[in-house]
DNA sequence: TTGATTTTGTACTAGTTCGAATAATAATAT
DNA sequence: ATATTATTATTCGAACTAGTACAAAATCAA
């Protein structure tokens, strides 16, 4: 089954996908309404609900495809770079590039928007458990890296460490939504880093 | 006028704002709805809007009374210890007592609710810069004292550093929500205030 | 008591919500 | 050419939404 038959499909799954991002991105789930998505996805409503399921299963595919993308690019430039104070500093210029990327700045799409629909939702909640635990252990294991080839070491544990790091990611997330200038969180990010190696 | 005329109320104003406080702090704005705020506070909906105004107004008051005693509470555990490091430790121990003072743990109140709405209220996005602001300012304030009493001293911009401490409060919240044990996260403010002084 | 004042509860509106059922359309497989 | 199948659009509906109008009820002041 599932071979090519019937009807070829008006819509591109991934383009529709991205563009329900962008939706959520700016408006959070429950703001959101189908007949923005079906706009926004240029389908209409019986087409996404065939194609995705119910506006839960949309947002959580909306947020999978963002974190997935995002977390390729952050692992990918905290090893391309072997020092650790320059890797980490792109790590967060990287980030920054995304939480800038639209018109109207929208910081983190996933600690911006899910985070409200943890208590009502047990599955939103495990996939954003999911990307606290991604990106905590991504920078352990570039710290490990560092204390093994660099002879950078540090009074707290790694895993701490990491968790400071990545306390400071969802922070420049939450104030590039609320405003904040890009220059104001380079240098809040670069302080950091320099604290830190 | 406002003379104690006409028929008496039967709610409490304080107890209904802290009822809706309660209410927003699951659910966010958005879904939370009339009806729920309600049942909540113990009002028919015509007296909540004579006497809190629309949704986003009754929001705007419980989000600034939360904010406003929990700040009170920061900013005196802050200058009531003289040591930075105990201090700062305390500052986060408060912070937890409320953020997990609830039956269900629901972390940090602006944070974790504010952040969805703020591209859709610009008043909502005052508010809650207006709670950076202030967490920024305090303890960068707090930061001035220890290196003028302490001798602590600092590479990094004392603002940047206070940014640091409140990116740390932010993470707190989050993950408080998120699941997170209390123990974890007394581990994980431990060592960043040791890692800073 | 009388009148003023405020809250309360019922009922209503006008709009929106999500989801589903139905039917029409179009492309492919045989 | 015909049957099959997937996608499309139309339409519906039951439930919910925020907000309001109005009259009854309750209390105070004079």
């Amino acid at each position: 089954m599932n071979k090519k038959r019937g009807r070829p499909p008006k819509y591109d799954f991934n383009e529709a996908l991205d563009n329900a991002i962008l939706v959520f991105w700016r408006k959070g789930l429950t703001a959101t309404s189908l007949d923005d998505l079906s706009e926004a996805m240029n389908m209409n409503r019986p087409s996404i609900y065939n194609a995705f399921g119910d506006k839960e299963a949309i947002y959580r595919k909306a947020l999978a495809k963002f974190v997935r993308q995002l977390g390729e690019q952050l692992d990918a430039v905290l090893f391309s770079e072997p020092d650790l104070n320059k890797a980490l500093k792109r790590f967060y210029q990287v980030a920054m590039d995304t939480y800038f990327s639209n018109s109207e700045v929208l910081g983190c799409f996933a600690t911006c928007t899910a985070l409200v629909e943890v208590t009502s939702s047990t599955e939103i909640k495990k996939d954003f458990g999911l990307v606290i635990d991604r990106i905590d252990s991504v920078l352990e294991k570039r710290l490990l890296k560092a204390q093994q080839e660099e002879n950078w070491h540090q009074s707290g544990s790694l895993k701490d460490v990491a968790k400071l790091l990545n306390a400071t990611l969802q922070s420049v997330g939450i104030r590039a939504r609320n405003g904040a200038s890009r220059e104001s969180l380079d240098e809040m990010c670069s302080t950091v880093v320099n604290l830190l190696c």
